[in-house]
DNA sequence: TCAAATTCATTCGTATGCAAATGATATCAG
DNA sequence: CTGATATCATTTGCATACGAATGAATTTGA
């Protein structure tokens, strides 16, 4: 089988562009960052159906400061991957809700503490489990292995 | 070497543990939701690096409409994963900065046609170059065999 | 054929996400 | 000690991203 329509010189060509990987045509479904979009996308949506008052950035927020406690805003945003400004209004968001309390850092009058109040700690021990859901609905189409795999690449990639 | 200050009891627990993979405990920045955001953000930042005065959604836009020509604003929005709203936004702004241009459909008045003006046709040539530059920087984290493997199973889960 | 359902586009509201500028405070260097 | 730097937080502006509601046009199905 060869290509129709094609000279011997053609062929060499078209055997150049082969082994180039076919670079000469941009495929945008085949970039990474236009992939990594979609899953993201994807991961959101998955979210939001198991979890629908809260967001994945919210969410971070209160599983981080479970975990480690009473934090400055900025240390926060710095654990969870967030800029000063984004982390600001997601805090704001939480604080409204009475899902954290803020208050001021009595030695140093630049930082801002953030806590869980009981309320927020009771609302991220009910979650966590259904976040344990949303990971597995995340990883599904993947087998074990391939999840082991992955995770392992992105986090070397992140 | 064992487990300091523990009994003999406290290691049978230690070791359910163990065989649950730590289940007691959320990390959040084991979850793959949570590394999936950052490594979209690492690789937004990476385009803004090469490319300045265009976003990812909006070079999507343009490569995809140098792809397959002339369609309509909502296929477009399909192809490449906007909802409705958002791909509004995206055309509305490439528009303004003459790179495409809109007609409506001579049959099916609902349809709003979106195609590449000649600036903007320049534009994604001279910026698909960069754009290969930047899948590399992304990638570059990973041996070539991982990158394979990485985008196989990225794929799968988007 | 014609009412119901669907599709396309727009608008509104809310929530990230980041750059840049600003102000307050703290730290450092000479 | 003090001027230069650095850090923390806030604000503004712009750009995705999506749910929900709306209106216009088309297609479907009984």
């Amino acid at each position: 089988m060869g290509w129709p329509e094609m000279s011997g010189e053609d062929n060499l060509l078209r055997l150049v562009e082969v082994e180039d990987g076919d670079e000469n045509n941009y495929h945008l479904q085949d970039q990474v960052g236009f992939i990594l979009r979609k899953a993201h996308q994807r991961h959101v949506s998955i979210f939001a159906s198991h979890i629908g008052d809260l967001t994945p950035p919210q969410f971070a927020a209160l599983a981080k400061l479970y975990d480690i406690g009473e934090t400055s805003q900025n240390q926060l945003g710095t654990l969870i991957a967030m800029d000063a400004a984004t982390v600001k209004g997601v805090i704001d968001r939480l604080k409204a809700r009475g899902l954290v309390e803020v208050s001021k850092h009595e030695v140093d009058k630049r930082r801002l503490l953030v806590n869980l109040t009981p309320e927020g700690r009771e609302a991220i021990e009910r979650l966590i489990p259904l976040a344990r859901a949303i990971t597995e609905e995340t990883l599904a189409p993947l087998t074990a292995k391939e999840a082991a795999t992955f995770l392992r690449l992105l986090a070397k990639l992140a």
